[in-house]
DNA sequence: TTGACAGGCTAATGGCCGTTAGCTATAATA
DNA sequence: TATTATAGCTAACGGCCATTAGCCTGTCAA
């Protein structure tokens, strides 16, 4: 890895800990193993790295959400539509970059209006359209009551958000948190699908 | 208004636009009125202001949640409830404490282990263990469904939940946010109620 | 009247922080 | 081989920030 990417890498590390202005450009240095001003051979500054972190949280974000790719395969049983979904909350929930940029956005959120919109595109949009897309799948195959797939995302989502964000500030209660989404996910299926 | 509590007036209010470590003593003071150095006659330090914030959003939180008073009448009908429950959101959307303190916590909640916690209560906890009551209120009168009434405050609050968090970061987008959660709210109705 | 306290002020201090300037060594390039 | 670019380093600077010391004035109780 690069010293470039490396400094992003402590950088994420960081402000997800403690947030931008509760980092300092020497502390990200250190990690890198290197000192605060050959950063700047990088990055033309402490907000510049901020920039690059929510570019790439961008490039991540388009990848999960906006192709079609990462929908997979729409799944035939409410069972396996239960194995699949929490199995990408499981990931989404634990995954240290992911989690990383979720606590980065939420902390820096006012900074700017690009992160509030980032935010919202990462936390909300982009969730809900693709469990839109999946949930409209398995309406054609007849699996789900026909109803606005928009909405029905928003209804299964929602909670599950809410339980990860719990998580992300008190990791304690991970477990908890899996259970409380897995118990929504099944009322979920009691009520909207055949 | 006394000092001591302007000064946690003004405190909240740059605290939540732009974070703990975004505000400097001297803006606070300055909004008091005062120089910062006097500031220091009221509390012992930044973070002893902090901490009185924490405080008297635990207050609130207790006012709002921890009786049965504000649980109010249970609604009649179908119409009614939704009428009081939009009327309720409005109202948490829009006072400017409650919105400041939410965009506090939200920004400062992995600052320690008891903002955490208020972070949970106050945005999860305290918001379902209060529409739980009412919908088992409702449910006594008939009106709902009979089921478990803390999974039913999960579906019924965490759409909103997430909506009020959006107009946070965009108010520009309050409007639809209002919207997005009356649709979601008679999407409830109609699943939920007889 | 006097004394004490509350609550403001100015001046100052020490520390950290972001950033720049400028030096050097190594690696790539001509 | 000579040159240039890259990427590290140290030293230093200016600025801001939280906090302290110490002074002054008005209020109010003894």
């Amino acid at each position: 890895m690069t010293t470039k990417d490396r400094i992003l890498d402590a950088a994420l590390t960081l402000f997800a800990e403690n947030g931008y202005d509760g980092t300092s450009v020497e502390q990200i240095a250190q990690i890198v193993g290197i000192k605060a001003p050959s950063l700047y051979k990088h990055y033309k500054g402490k907000e510049d790295i901020l920039n690059a972190l929510i570019d790439s949280a961008e490039v991540r974000y388009e990848e999960m959400f906006g192709s079609e790719k990462h929908i997979g395969k729409i799944p035939e049983s409410r069972e396996e539509f239960i194995r699949a979904t929490m199995a990408r909350i499981s990931f989404t929930m634990s995954d240290p970059i992911i989690r990383k940029t979720r606590m980065l956005l939420v902390q820096e959120q006012f900074r700017s209006e690009r992160i509030s919109e980032v935010t919202t595109r990462h936390q909300l949009d982009g969730v809900r359209r693709m469990f839109a897309k999946i949930i409209q799948g398995m309406m054609d195959k007849g699996l789900v009551k026909t109803d606005d797939p928009t909405l029905l995302a928003v209804e299964l989502t929602a909670p599950a958000v809410l339980e990860i964000a719990r998580s992300d500030r008190q990791p304690q209660y991970g477990q908890e948190a899996l259970e409380a989404i897995e118990k929504h996910l099944r009322h979920f299926c009691d009520v909207y699908m055949k």
